[in-house]
DNA sequence: TTGAAAGCGCTAACAC
DNA sequence: GTGTTAGCGCTTTCAA
């Protein structure tokens, strides 16, 4: 039973008050050579671990945190991170730390600007925010370190010097995942990837993506898979693929790299007889119908409440334990079927 | 933004002191009617939250816990455990928790209670238990419940009123998926279910992900699949599943219901012309390899890591926090294939 | 039955 | 430069 050491204890083994101990550990303040070596003496011997409680007590400055991402009104997609924030929200409660919650339109730059102006205004100590719309985020971000405040981001990817933190998956690697499931569900033939493009923003997510998915193919045995792509916008989306699916009859599976398979799942289930493996992204209740009736055979979880609960969490713990940001933190990428489904949802 | 009510400030709206509301808050002591009133009158209006790291601060007692699990020499298993339980230790080192690790031999139940006298020995305020031998478990089990000491489990289920919490996975679900990936791999044919059982009482596990797996196919087409179930102790493994499977040449899939599926793949691996496909458990280091070289297509990680940092969290929490703790926890069943491995060894 | 006060470990203000 | 001290919110002891 290794002993707990205190700010006390330190005092008086280096011979000095309390005072002069804390101004070594946080190099604050004047301290003479003399008990500056004795002090860190002290530290070297032994293993002080600060209490965190009692330094959180202490402290009398709020922490104001806030988050901005999309509303979950135009893609359920973002509804499970409300839930992260406020699980992260509740779990540190007992300090000093406020979070706010900013939504933006996904589909709308001008009201992400808009938004990332309102959260400005709240002058936070931290923002986290969605990186969407990859010009105006990194415009956001560097106004918000000319004023001092510390950005976190999740869900994708963005490089910026100004940047603390990235929370999130392996895009690429995610690719390489649904294609090693659509290796064993098409033993071989031919493939598509299928980007459903509402707004060219998003590309960045479903170009990772695809090129993980074609390394992983390029790295195969060649002649056994051929691999093509196929982009298409919303309006037109119905009609074309199924026309795309009609002038390409040998193509028996589907990489549909948003979280739209539920769209594909329900053009490809008019026609049962043709069967066409499936993998897709995300457990939305319209994706879970047609994985449960098997007409999608993978979903790809991509877990963003725990994105958002981690990306809160680490400003949070920042503040008020001084921990170090972790620039990266890169999440499991869960395969989900139909008989896992259920238990991704704590 | 909601006002942080302290117990200060109860005293002051009630009109009495903080040492009453304690009292009343905790009902402890005496209280006269009249305060009692006032001061339940306030707690009505308000809404209190009581400072826990205030509260950590001051509490003199050291909580005590004793985790009692397999020792990882026999089976690497249990290793991630240890790491589990050490996360949890840390999370809450400032707290007054003292964690203890003891280790028994998974194949020898004397070991067990040998091991769990000790654990007795040391006076726990809890106990964390991984109970492997059914009958010695609940003995012990009882034993902690008659002198006082909390009993919560992790790794497979056990029944008992004198149990608190039980962390883990549902087996027959896990059985069910193994199944479903079994299905897509073997499109249609004989699959062999296959338990390694080095000792007698992990059998409820086997059996548990036997009946899931069965389950599946129960309620799928008839004759497509036929489920033949093989049983093998350790000793003579290696010569009897080789003729097992040349005596059952049919055989396009196996399901082993152990951490053991490298010592099924390397057998198999032998004869490669002889597509078997192979799904089992747990991310050992000889399963990876055997993943990686795809002689196991999947294998179903059961996270003994947060199980144990699982179940020891919400002991210390118990004590510490005054939390409820919650009977049952069930963890998503995590499917692995060659490309997701890395990503759960955070 | 109740209030007053000490003190948990730390920080910060203040005096020397 | 350095030691002393007050006080964060809570629990607990001690008088009254």
């Amino acid at each position: 039973m290794e002993k707990i050491y205190t700010i006390k204890d330190i005092a008086e083994l280096a011979g000095v008050s309390k005072g002069t101990v804390d101004r070594v550990l946080h190099k604050r303040g004047k301290v003479s050579q003399d008990a500056l070596e004795r002090v860190n003496e002290v530290l070297d011997k032994i293993d002080y671990q600060p209490n965190l409680m009692a330094r959180s007590l202490k402290k009398k400055q709020i922490y104001s945190i806030c988050v901005l991402l999309p509303d979950s009104k135009n893609d359920p997609y973002w509804q499970p991170c409300i839930d992260g924030i406020n699980e992260a929200k509740k779990e540190f409660k007992s300090f000093n730390v406020k979070v706010e919650i900013f939504l933006f339109d996904a589909t709308s730059t001008a009201s992400f600007v808009e938004t990332s102006k309102a959260v400005l205004n709240a002058a936070p100590d931290a923002v986290l925010l969605v990186p969407l719309f990859h010009k105006e985020a990194i415009d956001a971000i560097e106004t918000y370190n000319s004023k001092g405040i510390i950005s976190g981001i999740f869900n994708n990817q963005l490089k910026s010097s100004a940047i603390k933190s990235f929370v999130g998956q392996d895009l690429f690697q995610s690719g390489r995942i649904a294609a090693r499931l659509l290796e064993l569900l098409v033993q071989k033939g031919t493939i598509a990837i299928v980007h459903i493009d509402e707004d060219y923003e998003n590309a960045v997510h479903m170009q990772e993506k695809e090129k993980g998915f074609r390394d992983y193919f390029d790295n195969l045995e060649k002649g056994k898979f051929e691999i093509k792509t196929f982009k298409v916008k919303h309006p037109q989306f119905k009609t074309t693929l199924k026309e795309y699916l009609e002038a390409n009859p040998n193509i028996s599976g589907l990489f549909v790299t948003t979280s739209k398979a539920y769209q594909v799942a329900k053009i490809i289930s008019k026609n049962p007889e043709r069967k066409i493996a499936l993998v897709g992204y995300d457990l939305l209740e319209n994706n879970l119908e047609y994985l449960n009736n098997k007409t999608i055979d993978f979903l790809i979880h991509q877990n963003p409440k725990r994105q958002a609960y981690l990306g809160t969490a680490s400003l949070i713990e920042h503040f008020i334990f001084e921990k170090e940001i972790s620039a990266e933190k890169l999440l499991p990428i869960d395969i989900i079927n139909t008989e896992n489904a259920k238990d991704y949802f704590l």
